[in-house]
RNA sequence: GGAGACGUGUCCGAGUGGUUGAAGGAGCAAGCCUGGAAAGUUUGUAUACAGGAAACUGUAUCGCGAGUUCGAAUCUCGCCGUCUCCGCCA
């Protein structure tokens, strides 16, 4: 969430960011939290000094029964009690003016870097970079949920029996294709400097809520009802909430961090051709990304992210564009997003396979995730995250794109870890 | 899952109702000392919110939450976690 110095010392810039994002009455509402928080230190300030009389008084209440002045303590306690009454309706109304500030707040998404274009949905995000070849199919080219029954290396029918919709059973070759690209993603993560990371895939509603899943999309993931445990969307949310309620030390900025995690979505409302194949599922593989930085650091290092997530897909030789976000299309904690788009040649489709996204203070101010300064002061850090990468999209683009009428090309840089060249 | 023990600051560790945000020690940082270092010595060493230009002050925090009390690290209840024994098990 926004912090304070942000509403207080820059609310013209706030204000002019969150229009940017297409939030409406965005005066109104930063507005209204600036009242609800003079609101709330108000009753603060009261219920303070009146704690710290009832303190003081409590003190003397010692003193005099040590000295054994019975009768002056009993008139004390009473002049105690009626205190007591009132902070009780102080408190309750400190509880309500809080509660309030922080729903407001909650509501609030993050405001874009300047950089971000306007606009108010995908149409408008800006291409930076095209990069790779379109191949050219033959005439008899399938879309890849058919190459993948007639291989026999994706079984989403079988998935239905096991589970249902969106749950593929992958075999033989498929199910080594995806143990390679899950090796190699982690390998190239590691060369570049991240320390991998095997975290849980159930986290705990503190979690959820520290990289802003809960509460705004609390029925997007599915719930453990009898331990009250979410099954993870994205290996972001127990790498990040690793540094929860931590204060590191200048020096161990950055800190990167990847993992490989099976993600889970509920995807709830999604239909046709989204959801054909591949395309959008409810459980997934990723590679996930995450670094904890120095504010004035935070731009240059999702700039190397970027470079990095291009790197792998240089390195499969897929066709993809990087796209920078506009306003309205960018997630609620965003700052500033990078999505990745592979080339799927038989759907001739771009697919997204990645968004490396820079947060800002955003997620690091619900996870009180902060770095001692050089003056010792805590200050709050920055946090990154991309894909790097989501498996489902890229392998339906590697099976549309590497298809011939022999088989599937692998490429070449997954031979050493699939252990065969083509799937026929 | 059953029985028992425990949960204090960066760490160890004292504290069973009243100037205890918390003894003592270690670590760390700065000053003194030294040719330099060690030793010695002095001082400092949490977080959040509020007030203040600042020095600083107030409030809260001894696993978490509620309660008893004029007053709780200390008493009561609930939850979480750790350890030991038993059971189960990859």
């Amino acid at each position: 969430m926004l912090t304070f110095v942000q509403l207080r010392q820059h609310t013209e810039t706030v204000i002019r960011g969150l229009e940017k994002k297409n939030i409406k009455q965005a005066e109104e509402k930063v507005q209204a939290i600036l009242a609800a928080d003079d609101q709330r230190k108000h009753f603060q300030k009261e219920a303070d000094d009146l704690k710290a009389k009832i303190n003081s008084l409590s003190k003397s209440v010692g003193q005099l029964m040590r000295q054994g002045e019975t009768a002056e303590v009993e008139q004390l306690k009473t002049q105690i009690l009626e205190l007591k009454n009132l902070e009780k309706s102080l408190e309750s109304d400190l509880k309500n003016a809080t509660q309030h500030l922080n729903d407001l707040l909650l509501l609030l998404p993050n405001i874009p870097h300047h950089s971000v274009p306007a606009g108010t949905d995908a149409d408008h995000n800006q291409v930076m970079r095209t990069a790779g070849h379109i191949p050219v199919l033959h005439a008899l080219a399938k879309p890849h949920w058919e190459l993948a029954k007639t291989y026999d290396i994706i079984d989403f029918e079988l998935g239905v029996k096991l589970t249902g919709a969106g749950f593929p059973v992958y075999k033989g070759k498929g199910a080594i294709l995806q143990r390679a690209l899950i090796t190699f993603f982690l390998q190239e993560a590691q060369l570049a400097g991240y320390t991998e990371i095997q975290p849980p895939i159930l986290v705990n509603a503190d979690s959820g809520f520290g990289t802003g899943q809960l509460p705004d999309k609390d029925g997007q993931m599915y719930f453990a009802n009898a331990d009250g445990y979410y099954l993870i969307p994205t290996a972001e949310v127990p790498i990040t909430n690793i540094y929860r309620d931590v204060i590191l030390q200048a020096a161990e900025l950055p800190i990167k961090n990847c993992g490989y995690t099976p993600c889970f979505r509920r995807e709830a409302g999604s239909y046709g051709k989204d959801v054909r194949g591949l395309n959008r599922l409810h459980q997934f593989d990723k590679v996930e990304i995450v670094q904890i930085a120095h504010p004035e650091k935070s731009y240059t290092i999702l700039e190397d992210m970027v470079g990095h997530v291009s790197s792998l897909l240089d390195k499969l030789h897929l066709p993809y564009r990087i796209l920078k976000l506009c306003g309205g299309d960018m997630s609620f904690a965003s700052a500033l997003t990078y999505d990745f788009e592979v080339y799927s040649a038989a759907q001739q489709r771009w697919l997204e396979v990645s968004s490396v996204s820079n947060f800002e203070t955003f997620q690091t101010n619900r996870l009180k995730c902060r770095y001692k300064d050089q003056n010792g002061k805590t200050q709050l850090a920055h946090s990154l995250n991309g894909s790097a990468l989501a498996l489902p999209r890229i392998v339906a683009a590697l099976l549309e794109n590497n298809q011939t009428p022999e088989g599937i090309t692998i490429p070449q840089i997954l031979h050493a870890l699939t252990g065969f060249k083509t799937i026929s």
